[in-house]
RNA sequence: GCCGAAGUGGUGGAAUUGGUAGACACGUCGGUCUCAAAAACCGAUGCCUUCCGGGCGUGCGAGUUCGAUUCUCGCCUUCGGCACCA
């Protein structure tokens, strides 16, 4: 056994070793209980980074945990392919998107392959092969068929001088990243997704995933946002038109004084009469250049401007003028709403700007409204007045109440609302998944034919950054011929969001390979749902309710059997660094700062703000040094130990070195007991050894709970630490040898899953044949683990001022006479009455005195 | 703005169900070894203090309790998401 620990031989021989033997191969097997790990597979931008270190090593101890407990583990790793930096990097560099994926994956593979991750490699996959996004062109297919996809119009952000379509990240301040030109909204017809005949069941199912952290339920819920109302029919003044809203506040129908239509409503222009025309028309201007986020917030300016026209309140006979308001939003119920500016704070607001009349219809209990004395609108709830025969009544049954009087007078329907939008998965891009639809004269938008799939994306483009998707240039793509009459026809050039590849690849890798359809049912059937499902919290809505919608969308194609795709959720947290800039040259990169000063022209560095690593803030850390230094198990440990997985971790070299000491100190506890390795365990009699066999136990123990329970790695890591902490520690070496060899051995063993290269290697140095792997995870001995003693903490009116020792058997009459016994507890009740004695077994002793 | 989190020593963090605040590690200080240094090993380390004793202390302010980092209410700060970044 070699003195010194050299990470980068060890883990090079194992890593060959694992290949070689293709130990990480998953297959279907009876005889034991599947268990599937699954991390967000990443980007390829180029490089991993330290956000995919602490992802895939929180993923790789438990795949490796729950093979060493005997499950048969699927761990797969690939590619989310498509995007937009691909696309950038050939506008900037000239290199085609497929080759600089191609490229990126190579490095980013070899780099994943050198931190010892265990996984199935043969089930690898690139979103960008059109073997995977085949079977997605296929599905959209099923899903036109079955209205879950269509057609609307939509806006996106348009940038005039480069002739192209923005991404929300590409617009800064309103204006475009590439020229500054302010960007507009731009109508164009895309494809949906009818992610809302789902919503029902998006909801209810949130209540089905105990193993779902409730932060991100809630979050799910509140996106979702099902609230119950009415749709209530407001018919002009000349009863030509009728203008629908939504409200869940019908119990306030009585007050309702005007009418606001969002400035997108398809109403607006036809309500418009002549001399308003020019007021509405810059109005409708002015408002599509206001940030929609921002329109809708409360302190934002609440403007409108008048139609011209009037609708009739059918309850209360009111002539409640129409008005265009800013806050009313196309995309959330009709687009109009009844205005009550007594209970709704925009409302009022609105009212009291253009001078409209307001009628209090819920009255606070006891007291009496006046509207024209109102601060603030009444939201709370109270009692109906000025509404009729529902006068008296609290607000929250007149609720229902006028609910069902609304449907039997026709005038509106009781009806169900969500915030959730259908999902706009159309891209004017090159880098992605074409959609499958040819757009025929006379047939209008027609599906390719299932058996002419996949539609290609050819390679033959070129990137200009102007000038809309190279794919809508590629005549020799979009010129095609109508699946249905033959004619000529133009095939669709829009590709799909890249959300779409990510919200059913974690069922692909259950069959990769297979031919004949996106998935096979067996093979699926098997391994899904995912068992336990790892990724960054920004993901906690969008991508997650994406993945949950498309799951039911496939069992519902009849193409697998579950209906949500992930059991249990851990939601980990960013990796930060401390960001550095120098006055000259801006951010810097950890490696362009020499000694505190910029390394390109020697000015002082500004320490920053602790930020989430990323590339713009050239605050990152490339894990290739890191491993290159340490190697890849203290890279691995550091991202495990310095944070629990579910908070942030910030980065720290000097922890690093320490994780690093760490395994120095176990290499070395195993090189100086090398002798006794041979020693029968339960040999020795001293009682150093039965305190450090204990220990073990109790260690195994609290390791096992912390990576089970909780995932706290950070605390079991600890544990272990403490362990050998304890090894050391022994006086008497030749009266434990066997103890010390069963807590090395445990030591090793309870690692595995943490540092595989250097417990493999110890494993095999303490005579050990065969993978670490296949020992199986060790059991706590409970006898072994019991202590004899207790250690009882007392208070004397809860302040700590003594500490006992009383035997592990001690009754709480026992632990009392001994405390009262204990001089310190004597000194302060020595004056003063003893009026309670609380007793908290096995743990405390609260002395109440007065 | 809306939704969701998080605030504990010089630092990262720990603390089963309301029961010793600061496990483990980093850093710092001291010691051993060495010609010396590094490494390693051993020890100390929340703050204040009138120092063999005591006080204060988990973002801030209240409350419940024998007892609160933990529960309740109200603030402050930071972070994530907000539908075309992935």
């Amino acid at each position: 056994m070699e003195e010194s620990y050299s990470p980068a031989q060890i883990e090079q021989k194992w890593q060959q070793r694992w290949d070689e033997t293709a130990q990480y191969k998953a297959e279907p097997r009876d005889d034991r209980e599947k268990y599937y790990v699954l991390e967000m597979f990443p980007y390829p931008s180029g490089r991993i980074h330290m956000g995919h270190v602490r992802n895939y090593s929180i993923g790789d101890v438990v795949a490796r945990f729950k093979r060493l407990q005997g499950f048969n583990v699927l761990h797969p790793m690939g590619w989310d392919a498509f995007g937009m930096p691909a696309e950038n990097a050939a506008i900037q560099h000239g290199t085609h998107p497929a080759k600089w994926t191609i490229e990126n994956i190579a490095n980013m593979r070899k780099q994943l392959k050198k931190m010892g991750l265990s996984y199935d490699w043969e089930r690898e996959f690139a979103t960008c092969d059109a073997d995977y996004y085949r079977w997605e062109q296929l599905m959209f297919l099923q899903m036109f068929d079955k209205g879950l996809a269509y057609k609307k119009s939509s806006s996106v952000n348009w940038c005039e001088s480069c002739q192209t379509v923005l991404a929300n990240e590409q617009v800064e301040d309103e204006c475009c990243w590439r020229c500054g030109t302010e960007v507009s909204d731009k109508e164009l017809d895309q494809w949906f997704f009818k992610i809302t005949a789902y919503a029902d069941e998006l909801l209810e199912d949130t209540y089905n995933l105990p193993g779902w952290p409730e932060s991100v339920l809630t979050m799910q819920r509140n996106w979702i946002g099902r609230s119950t109302g009415c749709e209530i029919n407001f018919k002009t003044e000349d009863g030509a038109e009728t203008i629908s809203v939504f409200t869940t506040r019908q119990d306030t129908v009585f007050g309702a004084t005007f009418m606001s239509l969002a400035p997108e409503h398809p109403l607006a222009q036809k309500l418009t009469t002549a001399e308003q025309k020019e007021d509405v028309d810059g109005f409708i201007a002015k408002v599509k250049k206001q940030d929609k986020k921002k329109r809708t917030s409360e302190d934002f300016e609440k403007e409108g401007v008048f139609t011209g026209t009037y609708c009739i309140n059918p309850v209360s006979g009111c002539k409640m003028p129409i008005y265009l308001a800013n806050f009313v939003l196309m995309d959330y119920g009709t687009g109009a709403v009844m205005a009550v500016p007594t209970h709704d704070q925009r409302d009022f607001d609105f009212a009291r700007k253009y001078d409209i009349p307001m009628v209090v219809v819920v009255s606070p209990e006891g007291e009496e409204l006046n509207a024209e004395d109102m601060s603030e609108a009444w939201t709370a709830p109270g009692v109906m007045v000025n509404s009729a025969q529902f006068n008296g009544l609290d607000n929250e049954s007149a609720k229902e109440k006028i609910a069902d009087y609304l449907e039997e007078q026709g005038f509106g329907t009781k009806s169900i609302n969500y915030r959730l939008r259908d999902w706009g998965v159309s891209r004017q891009r090159y880098w992605g998944t074409p959609i499958p639809i040819v757009y025929c004269d006379s047939c209008g938008p027609v599906p390719v034919k299932a058996e002419d799939l996949p539609v290609v994306l050819p390679r033959d483009v070129e990137f200009k950054g102007e000038g809309g998707s190279p794919l809508a240039q590629h005549a020799a793509f979009y010129e095609t011929t109508c699946p249905k009459c033959g004619a000529p026809a133009r095939r669709e050039t829009d590709t799909f969001d890249t959300f779409v590849e990510s919200s059913w690849y974690f069922a692909r890798y259950a069959c990769p390979h297979t031919e004949e359809a996106p998935l096979n049912r067996d093979e699926a059937n098997y391994w899904l749902p995912v068992d336990q499902y790892i990724g960054g919290v920004e993901h906690a809505v969008m991508h997650l309710l994406y993945a949950r919608f498309f799951t039911k969308v496939m069992r519902d194609l009849g193409l697998l059997d579950i209906s949500e795709p992930f059991t249990n959720l851990l939601t980990q947290g960013m990796v930060c660094k401390e960001t550095q800039s120098c006055p000259e040259h801006g951010w810097l990169y950890p490696e362009e700062v020499q000694d505190g000063r910029c390394s390109k022209c020697g000015s002082e560095v500004i320490g920053g703000r602790t930020e989430k690593m990323s590339k713009s803030k050239k605050n990152v850390v490339d894990p290739d040094h890191l491993i290159a230094t340490y190697g890849a198990d203290t890279a691995r440990l550091f991202s495990l130990f310095a944070a629990p997985p579910e908070k942030d971790l910030e980065w720290n070299e000097q922890s690093v070195e320490g994780c690093y000491r760490f395994l120095n100190r176990v290499w070395r506890a195993v090189y100086e007991n090398s002798d006794i390795f041979s020693r029968p365990i339960a040999g020795d009699s001293a009682p150093e050894a039965r305190t450090l066999r204990r220990k073990t136990h109790q260690t195994i123990s609290k390791v096992t709970r912390d990576i089970e329970g909780s995932f706290h790695f950070n605390t079991a890591i600890a544990a272990v630490m403490e362990l050998v902490n304890s090894v050391y520690a022994v006086k008497d070496k030749a009266a434990c040898c066997g103890a010390i060899r069963e807590a090395l051995e445990t030591t090793v063993r309870l690692l595995a899953p943490f540092v595989p290269h250097i417990c493999e290697e110890l494993w095999s140095i303490m005579g050990q044949n065969g993978s670490i792997d296949a020992i199986g995870w060790p059991e706590a001995d409970v006898e072994l683990m019991q202590e004899d003693e207790k250690l009882i903490v007392v208070q004397i009116n809860g302040k700590v001022r003594a500490r006992i020792t009383v035997p592990a058997s001690a009754s709480n009459a026992d632990v009392e006479e001994q405390t009262l016994a204990d001089d310190q507890v004597k000194r302060f009740t020595a004056d003063k009455t003893i009026r309670k004695i609380i007793v908290v077994p096995g743990k405390l002793v609260n002395v109440v005195v007065a």
